[in-house]
DNA sequence: TATGAATGAGTTTTCATTCAT
DNA sequence: AATGAATGAAAACTCATTCAT
C-alpha cells in the first residue's frame, strides 16, 4: 500500500524532475536557477534540497533517466514492429535501433543538446550491475518502480538475446554495445547540433557503413557474404 | 622580428591563456573566475576584456588550441619515427596516430577532462576552411603565427597524403576522419576518466579492431587480405 | 522510584542535553543547528520544541548546569581531601577551590570556551533564590532531581560555613564570592584560551596574590600577620 | 599627499564602521545583517567584502577600536583634570580611571553589551607589541592615523609613568593592569546589564576595596599606612 | 507525546562587468 | 592600453518553525 504521504512525496519529486527538465531544455542548464525550478514546480525552495543535493545532482539523475528512456523507447518501438517486419539479422536489429534513436534526436534537438554526449556508459553502467530479479521489499522502493534507469537491464537482455540468436562470436558484448553507442551519440551531436562536418542525413550512410563494418568484425566466417543493409 | 612591444603585448595575451589553462585544468572551468585568472596572470581585471569577450570566449579558443596541438604533436611524433619504422600502410598510420593520442590522454587526464568531448569537428572544421597560404598583413596577426589551430590544415593535408598513397577508395575522407576522431575521443573519455565500461588498456584491442573494420570498409577489393595490426 | 516511562521521557530530554553539549563544544554554538542536535539525539525535529523554547533556551540551561557542576565538583573534591589535608584557613579553602577550577578548565578548554565568560552571577543567582527545602510535588519535577543548578545552594552554604568558621568580617559574602568568581573566570579565559597576556601557569601566582589581597581586606585586624599561601 | 581615491576609499571603510556600529548597538550583532550595514552605509554589497572578510571580521575590528577608545578617553579626561585635582597617588590614578570607565559604561549600556566582556587583553595585546616610534612610510598607513588601537601604547606608557612615579614594586605591570581590567570589565557587565548580584552603585565600594587591596599587594612596605580612598 | 516533510523568508557570498583615472 | 575599486543583481543554500498525521 502506498500511503498518502508517500504519494505526495513522490509527486513533489516528479514535479521537480518534470519542470527542471522543461527548463533545462528551453533555457539551458546554466541559465536555469533553482528558484526557477521550484517556482514552476510549485514547491518551496527548501523542498528542493530534500530531494536533491544540488542542481548538478538533479541534472545527473535526469540525464540518466532520459537517456535510458530513449534507449528503451527505441527498443520498444522496434519490438512492436517485430511481427510485421522482423529484423531478420542482428545487424538489422542494431541499425534499425540506431535509426530510431537518430530520428528521435533529430526531432528533439533540445533534448540532444541537454543530454549532450552523456548518452554513454554513464547510463549503461547500470545495465549490468542492476539485479533484474530483485523484488522491492520496502515501501520506499515503490517510488522507483517507474524508474527507467532500473529498466535498462531489460534493454541489455534483449540486446543479448538478439546477439545470441545471430551467428556472432563476441566475447565482450558490452564493449561492442559501448562502441556503437559512443559513436552514434557523439556523431549525432555534431551532425545534428553543429551540422558539422555535414548534416545527419548526409552522414547517415557513412555512419551505417561504419557500424556495419564494426559488426562484421564479430561475424562468424561462413556468413560474411550476407548484408543486412537493404 | 618580434619587437619588445609586441612581445610585451603578447605576454599579456599568452599569460592569460597560460594561467587560465592551468586553472581550468586544476579547478575546473566552472569554478575558475575571471578574478582568479587575472590574479595569476598579473594583469588588471579590465585588461581581460581587452583580449577576450568573456570566459567562454577564452575557453573556446583554448580548447581549439589545445586540441589542435594534441593532433599535431601526435602527427609530428609519427613523422619523426617514419624513417626508422615507417607506417607501411594507411591503417598502420591511423592506428599509430590513435595510439599516440590515447597515450597522451592517459598521462594528461585533467587535460582530457577539460577538452572533454570537444575534441571533435568543432576543431576540425578549421582544417578545411583555413587558408593555408594567407600571409599576416598586420602586426596583430603576428601574435597568432604560432597558433596551432591555423596549422591544422597541415595535419589534414598529411592525412590526405597518407590516404592517397594507400589503396583506398574514399569519396569523403573528411567524414572518415570525423568518424574515427569522434569514436576515439568519446571512448577515451569514458574509459580513462570513468574507467567504464573498462579501462583503456582493456578497451584498446576492441577499439583498434573497430577502427580496423571501419577502414576496411574503404579498402580496394584486391588488398583485403593484408592486416596492418602486428 | 523512577518508572520506565519517566526514564524514557528523561532520556529524550537528556539525550538532547547531552548531544547538544557535544555539538556546542565541537562545532561552536552558532554553527550547531537544531537539525544537528535532533539528528544526533535520534529524536524528531518537532520533539525538540516539546522540551525547549529554542536553541538559546537550551544553551542557557546548559551553561547553568555545566557551570554549577564545575563549582560543585571542585568543592566536592575539596571536601574529600579535607580529612587528609584540611584547608586550615578560609583563604586556603578559597585558593584551593580556585586551583581546582583552573586545573579543570585547563584540561577542558572547549568547555571553557563554551561557557565562556558565563560562569558568573547568571548562575550564582540561583544560589540565593533557590529554596533548599522545597519538595518536588509533581512527577515532572522528578526529572530535575539531579539538577546541579538546584544544588548550588549547597555550594553556597558550604562557602558560608567556611567563611563563618574563619575570622572574617564580611557584611556581603555574596559580593565577595561574586568578585572572586568574576576575576577567576574572566582571567582564566584570557590566559587559557588566548594565552594572553601570558599562560595560566605564569599568571597563577599573580592571580593568587590578588585573591589573597582581596580576602585580606575582610580579615579581622588581629590576624593580618598570617599568610595562607605556602 | 592623500589622493582622491584613497580618501574615497577611506570614506567607505569609515562609513561601514560607523553604520555597522550603530546597528550592532541598536539591533544587536546577530540581528544585524550585512544587507542592513551596506544599505545604511550607502555602498554596494560587494564593497563590504572589499574591506572585511565577513561580519565577524568587522565586529572584531570594531570591538578593538571601541574598547581602545574607551580606555583612551577615560585617560585623556583624567589628564585634563590633572592640574585642578591631581591624582596624588597611583592608587588614586587607577581608581579615578576605573570610575570614569564605569560611569561611561553606565551611560552607554548598549555599548557595554556590545563589547561585552571583550574589553580585555584582546585589545591590550596591542599595547606592548605596537612600536611607538615608527613613522608611517607609505600612504596606506595614513588610513590608520586615527586608529585608536594603534594609540593604546600611549595609554600603556602613561600607565607605566604613573606606576613608576609612585612607590610600587611590580615586576609585571602588564599583569597588574590585566588583572584590574578583567575584574572591572567583567563585574561591570554583570552589575550594569544584569543588575546581579546588585547594582553598580551598590557594588562600587566593594570593587574599589578589592582594587585597593590588589594594589596594596605591590606597595613598598614603608608606605602601607596611607590610603588613597577618601 | 512524537513525528518529520514542508516551508520560504532571509542570509551570505560571488563575480562578470563597468568606468573614472 | 591598462588599471582595479566599485557595483548590485543574482545565486545557492540554510534552518527555525509549523502542522498534519
Amino acid at each position: 500500500m502506498v500511503t498518502k504521504v508517500q504519494a505526495k512525496k513522490e509527486n513533489k519529486r516528479s514535479s521537480l524532475f518534470h519542470h527542471a527538465y522543461d527548463l533545462f531544455l528551453n533555457k539551458g542548464f546554466n541559465d536555469t536557477t533553482i528558484s526557477d525550478i521550484v517556482k514552476k514546480s510549485d514547491v518551496a525552495k527548501g523542498t528542493f534540497y530534500l530531494y536533491f543535493k544540488d542542481k548538478y545532482d538533479l541534472r545527473d539523475q535526469l540525464v540518466a533517466r532520459v537517456s535510458a528512456q530513449i534507449l528503451l523507447d527505441a527498443q520498444n518501438k522496434l519490438e512492436q514492429t517485430k511481427d510485421t517486419e522482423p529484423a531478420q539479422t542482428f545487424e538489422g536489429y542494431v541499425l534499425k535501433l540506431i535509426n530510431l534513436i537518430l530520428d528521435h534526436f533529430e526531432s528533439n534537438q533540445m533534448q540532444l543538446r541537454f543530454i549532450s554526449k552523456n548518452l554513454s556508459w554513464g547510463v549503461l553502467r547500470h545495465m549490468l550491475t542492476h539485479r533484474p530479479d530483485t523484488v522491492p521489499d520496502d515501501l520506499d522502493a515503490v517510488a522507483d518502480l517507474n524508474d527507467p534507469v532500473a529498466d535498462l537491464n531489460l534493454f541489455y537482455r534483449r540486446y543479448l538475446d538478439a546477439l545470441t540468436r545471430a551467428n556472432y562470436h563476441c566475447d565482450r558484448p558490452d564493449l561492442l554495445l559501448f562502441t556503437v553507442i559512443e559513436l552514434v551519440g557523439s556523431s549525432a551531436y555534431s551532425t545534428i547540433i553543429n551540422e558539422a562536418p555535414c548534416t545527419l542525413q548526409e552522414y547517415k550512410p557513412y555512419l551505417f557503413r561504419s557500424v556495419h563494418q564494426i559488426l562484421e568484425g564479430y561475424r562468424m566466417p561462413e556468413q560474411k557474404a550476407s548484408n543486412a543493409l537493404s
